[in-house]
DNA sequence: GCCTCAATTATACACTTGCATAATTGCAGA
DNA sequence: TCTGCAATTATGCAAGTGTATAATTGAGGC
């Protein structure tokens, strides 16, 4: 009995790069660049390393395609988060920055993806360009928000977008850091707290107060 | 002739073990944790890979070590800048914040350096533990400065460090990940503008303006 | 049902990694 | 000056890395 050769059934190249991708970050989430090799990628994904070279045109290639699918992913989430232009725009705004602050995108794994991404997106452009295209987005995104409470003058905008999205990534930063540093919520309610006194408006209050009976 | 056996000098411990720690330091700084090779952070030392199991226990062991040394480091640069307390605490708090913006404080590399550790630190529980007390440690500090403002009452100032502290580490974030982003100085200007609206003061007065003529 | 061919696996290779061990040699003390 | 020993280098090895290439085989079109 010879050794038997591993069964396999045929998908779709969509849904094995999708596959091999999602493989690859998670293991970047979970144990650094170090962790995400060709074959342990391949195992997760259920597959044999050689699919990878027939999918992509190597593993930076792969790694690039990995990035850029996290970058449109938490570009999707912001949006979702915000949902349709009705509520008044404090409430909406305040939604945007306790959602930063809590799980999901609150995580130590996804702070851990991110960090591990950061030195390849560094030394290649093409990841680069992808960074700060997602990073201007954002804050963009902020700028408008802010623009929509109708209380600054536009030339003020840049700077308020600026430190409001320090203040989220900073928090973010921390908390995804060292978790057990903060009681449940409390990371929501500074941020609004501090993001309320840059933009001069009370935020608290537009925060449901899960600690209230 | 056979290969002529390579000259050297000896060395103290403590030298050796140092020009290691800063080889790995600035390898990681650089190309993230993958670049910090036995062989590449031994050639950059001036040494033989050899000599690393010499000192440390392996190369586990000189990463931990070389992440104590970034982090006492760090927590020196941070009481170096405060200085005495002779200055009135406006003026202490203001410079505390400008000089984590600016270089070298605010710097891709140190950024670069700081993430190439992350997944060790989440996996190692002595390097975990190194984390924590630093960063609470410069959480306490920047408590003390608000108090010492005294504007705020105690119940307070812990949430108003957090906040002044992620807005500290937002920008810091998003100038190393970003410089071409922001003009010289913005982000300091953006930092006294939001910790001092956080904490209800003017801390811009305090900034020596280097854009006036 | 069978045939074809692309999707998938298997194998092999050159290179790198961390480490163990043995061979040297600088240099402090006599 | 010589000698001994610890600091340093040299060598080798097993395991792991990415990739190229050849061998199989699943499944859609006839």
């Amino acid at each position: 009995m010879t050794g038997e050769r591993r069964k396999f059934t045929r998908k779709s190249e969509d849904a094995r790069r999708e596959a091999l991708i999602a493989a690859a970050l998670e293991l970047i989430a979970e144990g650094g660049p170090t962790a995400a090799t060709v074959r342990a990628i391949a195992a997760r994904a259920g597959v044999t390393p050689g699919l990878i070279r027939h999918y992509f045109d190597g593993k930076d290639d792969l790694t690039r395609e990995a990035y850029r699918a996290m970058m449109a992913a938490m570009q999707a989430d912001n949006t979702t988060v915000l949902g349709p232009a009705t509520a008044d725009p404090a409430t909406r705004l305040a939604g945007f920055v306790t959602a930063a602050l809590r799980p999901p995108v609150m995580d130590p794994h996804r702070m851990g993806l991110w960090a591990g991404f950061i030195h390849q997106v560094r030394s290649d452009p093409d990841m680069a360009a992808v960074h700060a295209e997602t990073y201007l987005r954002y804050r963009d995104l902020l700028e408008s928000l802010i623009a929509d409470l109708g209380r600054h003058e536009a030339s003020a905008l840049r700077g308020l977008a600026i430190a409001c999205n320090g203040v989220i990534d900073g928090l973010w930063l921390e908390g995804s850091a060292l978790p057990a540093a903060f009681a449940p919520g409390e990371l929501e309610r500074i941020g609004l707290m501090a993001v309320g006194a840059i933009l001069g408006l009370d935020l608290l209050s537009r925060h449901p107060a899960e600690e209230q009976p």
